[in-house]
DNA sequence: CCTTACCTACCTACTAGTAGATAAATCTTG
DNA sequence: CAAGATTTATCTACTAGTAGGTAGGTAAGG
């Protein structure tokens, strides 16, 4: 991975929130140029093509979500409450009129190069897994029911998150995937 | 709402193909005089622009849609079979390497129009209330367990399906999906 | 003769991306 | 250490191509 100064951080700042705001598509290196306060042609000294700033901005993007996730791990000792706290996070993107970063790039995966796409799996997976040792952990605890599949909940837990902050975001309610997220983690408990 | 003719449905066709696949944002007035075969500027002819292409084009999505769920309750008796023929549309949609259109909208929410983001909202809801009535249906045929909250049950498979579908398309694996989707089913049946 | 359904020709604004200049900082070597 | 070479980070100025959209014309048909 290439390492970044501070103007490369300023452009993925101003990239991924464009990305999470209004999409990929939707910006261009101009919007870089008014919020940076650096020419176009500057940007591409640091990102030549838009494609691979797409793919720095993702790789930024999931390493420093799959650190936020092992912090909450590290912070709370009980499964459930993991959860809970990984919840919070999709919650303030939402409250942001956000949607994830990698949800937006999956909806425009033909805009971005293989890598890129790659990134995108790797993040579902890892968000995937996470959730599945936390909920075995809850299970250890005695605190999440013995009877639930762990992989099985979390497959269904990453895409219920991504669907309904979609759905909370369109509605400009993020009750909506409170809503979703609470009913979902009730079932799991004992 | 406008009644549209042939010429004016094969643009919606190319649009919402596009949009499908691509985003809204990722095709061009070009793209549609390619594959309709008439000049950029008679498509401003039927859609004077483009935000109003994008309204007409999910008013037919979404009226379609809500056709295929009502002629689905009128095919099969079953609330859970209802659901499953549901999923199979969906599922259908990933195999074609698509994304839900309102969905897809759904995400490029700040290019389009109020009343467009009006309609996205009208489509989740409709499936949604669709879903609990199909589920309320079962519970009363004693085929889905009645502890189920029909009304949290909808909300969540939407978001479910959404969410999923995304990754699917992704990962370029409908089984995604429909491991979802069965995941989902089996905790309703008794 | 007006409406429908197109067309040609055009416009302005913007798109990502390039070429080449420049000034400052940093590294290299006599 | 000073002189020279190289690198870093920016700029101005530009390009080819595309974007959505407009003006005005035309041919066919009710």
């Amino acid at each position: 991975m290439l390492k970044l100064n501070d103007t490369a951080h300023k452009i993925l700042d101003v990239a991924e929130f464009y990305t999470q705001t209004k999409g990929f598509n939707a910006f261009s290196y101009k919007d870089i140029q008014n919020d940076v306060g650096i020419k176009t042609s500057s940007i591409h000294y640091y990102f030549p093509t838009k494609k691979e700033l797409a793919l720095s901005m993702t790789a930024r993007y999931v390493d420093n979500f799959h650190a936020k996730l092992l912090e909450i791990r590290d912070l709370y000792p009980s499964g459930i409450e993991q959860i809970v706290q990984m919840a919070e996070v999709y919650i303030d993107v939402v409250k942001q009129n956000k949607f994830c970063m990698c949800g937006m790039l999956a909806s425009e995966l033909t805009s971005i190069c293989d890598a890129s796409v790659a990134k995108l799996i790797y993040f579902f997976e890892t968000v995937q897994s996470w959730v599945e040792e936390a909920i075995t952990l809850g299970q250890h605890q005695k605190a999440i029911k013995q009877n639930v599949s762990a992989k099985a909940f979390a497959i269904s837990f990453v895409s219920v998150i991504e669907g309904a902050m979609l759905i909370a975001r369109t509605k400009g309610e993020p009750n909506h995937l409170i809503t979703v997220i609470n009913n979902t983690i009730n079932d799991l408990k004992i």
